[in-house]
DNA sequence: GTCGTTTTTGGCAGCGCTGCCAATCCGGTT
DNA sequence: AACCGGATTGGCAGCGCTGCCAAAAACGAC
C-alpha cells in the first residue's frame, strides 16, 4: 500500500481563502493569531482550514517573514555523538525547552571532528536559523569564521574553561578534575592512576585531567600510571584500560577515570578480578549517570547538570542580551567506590 | 564580547552574481554543479563566494525547487524518547545515512505520548520535509491522517508488528519475546518471573511481553509473577522492581526484563542480595547494549540492529520504490547470566 | 567565411507566505 | 445626514532561489 499520491499541490494558503471567503492576509492574521481580525473570520477560517486540511509551509513563512524579526524557528545544533548519553541528555534539556518556544531543532553530529563540526555549521546555517548550538569552546578558525558571519546567536555549551564567542553554557572541566583530585586526596589515596579515552578528540576530557594533574601536584602527589584507550569511552574501554593499567602497576590504590562508562567498566573488572572496591581500589568517574547510583556501591563520580545546561542554553538564545558565560557548576558524589 | 553586528542584509545569490560579474542563473548552476557552465564561469563563482562568505539560503532554495522534485532536503524525525539509549542509537544510524546523502534532521521528541506524537507531526510537516520518521506502528487517527495528508515518504521505524503506512522498518518485538521465553525454557527453567516498565507508554515492551508469555505457554508454562514500575525504564527500577518481585515470590529461578537497562539494575540487585547469578536466578534482557557486555558475566539478552534500523531507514526514504516492510531480525546473545 | 549544432548564458516568472499600506467598514457623534 | 476614529480587510510587492526558455557564444564541418 504505497500512499504515494500524486502529489499534485498541496493546500495552500490562497486555497483557505478562497474557501474562506476571505483575503490571504486575513488567514495569515488569523492563524498567526496577530493583528486584529473578526470573530466571524476566525471562525471562517478555521472550518475552512479544517475542511481542506490545510498545513502552512513554514519554509514560505520564513523566507518571507522579515529575516531579522522573526527568523526561521530553527535553530541548529552540533553536537560530538550521540553514543556518550551525556549528549542525548543535553538534547533532552534543549528540546523540551525549545519546544515550548516554538523551535525546531536541526541536528548534526560531528563525531568529534572539528572538520565534520565546520561543514555541519556551514550546512545548518543555511537554513537561516534563529541561533545555532555547538559543543565546546574549541573550533576550526573556519567554523569561527562562519559562526560570526551568520550574524545570529551562538551558544557554546557544556564547557567555560576559556573564551567563548557569544553565549557559553557550561561547567568548568578543569574544576571538575581539580575536585575530584582533591576528593581522592583527603581521602588518603595517594597511588593513584588514570584510565582515559582518546584526549585529542574529547577535550573536555583533557581539561579534566589537567585539572585533576595540578590539584594532585599541589596536593604534593603526581599520577603514577596512566592508560589511555583509543576510541570513544565504553565500559568496555574501562575494563580493558584498567587491565592493563593494573598489569603494569600493581601498587595502586585509586583510578581516577574519563568518565562513568570508563568507570562502571573498570568496577566489572575490579569483580571479575576479585579486587575489592574500594578496600583494594578506588574508583572515581564523572558524569553522574542514572546507571552508576544503581549500581551495588553507587559509583563516586561527579554530576553534571546536563539538562539544565540544555534548559538554560535554550533560554539564553530566545533572549536578545548581551554575551555571558554561565557556569553551572557541579556536585561531588561521594558514592561507595572511594 | 556580544557578536550580535547589525544582522544588515546577508550576503545573497545576487551579490555574489554580481561580484563575479555573471548572471544569477549561472551561479546557481555552479553552486548546484547542475546543468553545464564553462571552467571560467566556475572559477569566478567560486572567487567570489569566498570574497563574499557567501552561505546558500536553503530556505529559498527549496522554496523555488520544484515540491516535488527536489523536496526541502530537510527529514522530520520524531522519537518517543532520547533517554533510552536505543534511540539515541537509531538517530546515529539515521544521521549517518542521512549526511552522506545531503539531508538534514529535524528532529521533535514526544516523550511517548501520542498527542505530543500528532503535534509533532503536524510542526515537522509544516516544513514540507522529503520524509517523515516515526516510531512504531501505533499512532493517534490525527497523526495518521497528518502523515497520509502529507504526500510523502512516511518511515516507521523499529516494530513490524503490524501494517505499516508505507515504509516500515524494524524487528519483530513478539518475536523477541517468543524467543527469549524458549531460549529460558531450553534451559530448563521454569520458575519464571518478569520485571518491566510502564507497557501503555511503551507498546513495544508490552508486545515482547506477549510474545514471551505466548511462548511461554506453548511450552505448557506460564508467568509466576510480573512487577511492572511505573514511569520510564532505568536500572534503578530494575533493581527496585526485582526487589519487590523477589519480596513476594522467593521461588523464582528466572526473571526476564523489559530491557537491559532494567536487566543491569537487576543484576546490581543480585549482587548486592547476594544471589549467584545464573545459579540463584537467571536474567535475560533485551537490546544488547554495549555496557551489558563489559559486565563480569555478560548479559544474556537480544541484541537488536539499531543502526542497521536507521541505515535502511534512510536508503528507503531517498529511493522511490513501493511501500515495503523490511524485518531486519535479532540476535540472541546467550551470555552468562542465564 | 557560412551554416547547423551544441554549449553556455541571462532574464524572469514564480514557489507560499508576510509586511505594508490604502481602502473599507462600523459604531457612535455632531 | 454628514462626519470621525478605530477596527478590519484585501491587494500586492517582495523574501532568495530555481526552472524554463530564448538568446548568445563557441564549435565543427564544409
Amino acid at each position: 500500500m504505497n500512499i504515494h499520491q500524486p502529489p499534485g499541490r498541496l493546500v495552500t494558503l490562497a486555497d483557505v481563502a478562497r474557501e474562506a471567503g476571505v483575503g490571504e492576509s486575513t488567514v495569515s492574521r488569523v492563524l498567526r493569531n496577530q493583528g486584529s481580525y473578526s470573530k466571524r473570520a476566525g471562525e471562517r477560517v478555521a472550518e475552512a482550514v479544517a475542511r481542506l486540511g490545510y498545513v502552512p509551509n513554514r519554509v514560505a513563512g520564513s523566507l518571507a517573514g522579515n529575516a531579522a524579526s522573526a527568523g526561521s524557528q530553527l535553530v541548529g545544533i552540533v553536537i560530538p555523538s550521540l553514543a556518550n548519553i551525556v549528549f542525548p541528555d543535553l538534547l533532552s534539556g534543549l528540546t523540551t525547552a525549545l519546544d515550548s518556544t516554538g523551535f525546531q531543532s536541526v541536528i548534526g553530529v560531528s563525531d568529534y571532528d572539528p572538520d565534520r563540526e565546520e561543514a555541519l555549521v556551514g550546512a545548518l546555517l543555511s537554513w537561516r536559523p534563529t541561533a545555532l548550538m555547538v559543543t565546546g569552546l574549541e573550533h576550526n578558525p573556519g567554523t569561527v569564521a562562519r559562526l560570526r558571519a551568520g550574524g545570529i546567536r551562538i551558544v557554546e555549551m557544556m564547557d567555560v574553561d576559556g573564551p567563548g564567542l557569544d553565549i557559553v553554557v557550561g561547567v568548568s572541566h578543569r574544576a571538575v578534575g581539580r575536585a575530584s583530585a582533591a576528593h581522592l586526596l583527603a581521602r588518603g589515596y595517594r597511588r593513584i592512576g588514570y584510565v582515559g579515552h582518546d584526549v585529542t578528540r574529547d577535550l573536555r576530557a583533557g581539561k579534566r585531567l589537567a585539572g585533576f594533574e595540578e590539584a594532585l601536584g599541589e596536593g604534593g602527589q603526581r599520577l603514577r600510571d596512566r592508560e589511555i584507550m583509543a576510541g570513544p569511552s565504553s565500559a568496555a574501554a574501562g575494563r580493558a584500560g584498567l587491565d592493563r593499567l593494573m598489569a603494569r602497576r600493581t601498587d595502586l590504590d585509586a583510578v581516577y577515570f574519563s568518565n562513568d562508562d570508563m568507570a562502571l567498566g573498570g568496577y566489572f573488572g575490579c569483580l571479575a578480578n576479585g579486587w575489592a572496591v574500594p578496600g583494594r581500589l578506588a574508583l572515581f568517574g564523572f558524569n553522574g549517570l542514572d546507571i552508576a547510583a544503581a549500581m551495588p556501591q553507587p559509583l563516586s563520580t561527579i554530576r553534571t547538570p546536563r539538562l539544565a545546561i540544555g534548559r538554560v542554553a535554550a533560554e539564553r538564545l530566545a533572549g536578545n542580551g548581551p554575551a555571558e558565560t554561565v557556569d553551572l557548576g557541579f556536585e561531588l558524589i561521594a558514592g561507595a567506590t572511594v
